[in-house]
DNA sequence: GCCACATACTTGACGATTCAACTTTTCCTC
DNA sequence: GAGGAAAAGTTGAATCGTCAAGTATGTGGC
């Protein structure tokens, strides 16, 4: 397990890394705002998705921010809460990254396995997560389209 | 994937952050030694066994000199090699962590499945490093007194 | 309607990690 | 046996991540 979680991490981010200098969790923020309705999410639901402290997202997206891929505004209904949103140059900039992304964990992971490891992989994966974070989205995901 | 190979390390590593201020990978670096002939490896084999590149481990290994657990002494046979050796104080020091870790990861992985998901864990987990490092020592490991 | 507590987020400092450069030693080839 | 490539490490700078602290806003009890 040690050899997967510091592997896997490692060789998705390298290859992202070489490609555009973006971090696998630079590339995973920038994912889950773009497929968010109206491509923003208050920080703090965007931290739960990514796994992420408050702490660490705010740094990372202020970089993100910085390179123009998202803006922050503070929401109307709430005070407290600030929007991260993607911009234009955000979505185009994932749009050219994800072929090769998903190239890469193509490559690492799944055309190693057949269909009945995925399966094996996603109770498995479902079973650790349960345990370590119940609440996480991937758990809830009735998948409305299947 | 993402969920576990990222709430996974981050528990782990939190539980031994709070307990003794050691990273899990500092963990891991003292495990491998103290498992190894004489306590000792060469820096290229623990990085190996740790799955981290030598710059990585060589700050790391200067770090736990530091602590006084590690030692480093030049090799005998190949000059360009030197030797890392856990000291006794390490030994100490692992000993006394090694059971509430022990414990971290059976709460968070291994008491939420049963026997056929630790095989099918294991399958799954060789599979994928398989394609990621298939020089890694988890692979070999034929276990001698199974 | 005020006090305490919880939530949402930001910041700065510190430690960890990566990257590129460099040194030293060994191996290979001619 | 000289020259060049490869292997083993180290180092310093830059980036990344974590932690503790701080601000501002909301919420619930009395």
């Amino acid at each position: 397990m040690l050899a997967v979680t510091t592997l896997l991490p490692g060789n998705l981010d390298g290859a992202l890394q070489r490609e555009a200098k973006v971090t696998l969790f630079d590339y995973n923020v920038l994912a889950m705002l773009s497929e968010a309705e109206d491509r923003s999410l208050p920080m703090s639901e965007l931290a739960s998705r990514t796994y992420s402290s408050l702490s660490r997202l705010s740094h990372v997206v202020k970089k993100l921010e910085l390179r123009g891929w998202v803006k922050r505004s503070p929401c109307a209904e709430d005070a407290r809460v600030t929007m991260a949103t993607l911009t234009e140059e955000g979505y185009s900039a994932i749009e050219q990254l994800a072929p090769a992304h998903v190239e890469s964990v193509r490559d690492a992971v799944f055309d190693g396995l057949d269909h009945k490891d995925v399966a094996d992989l996603e109770r498995l994966g479902k079973k650790i997560v349960q345990r370590l974070e119940p609440s996480s989205w991937v758990l809830r995901e009735p998948r409305i389209n299947s």
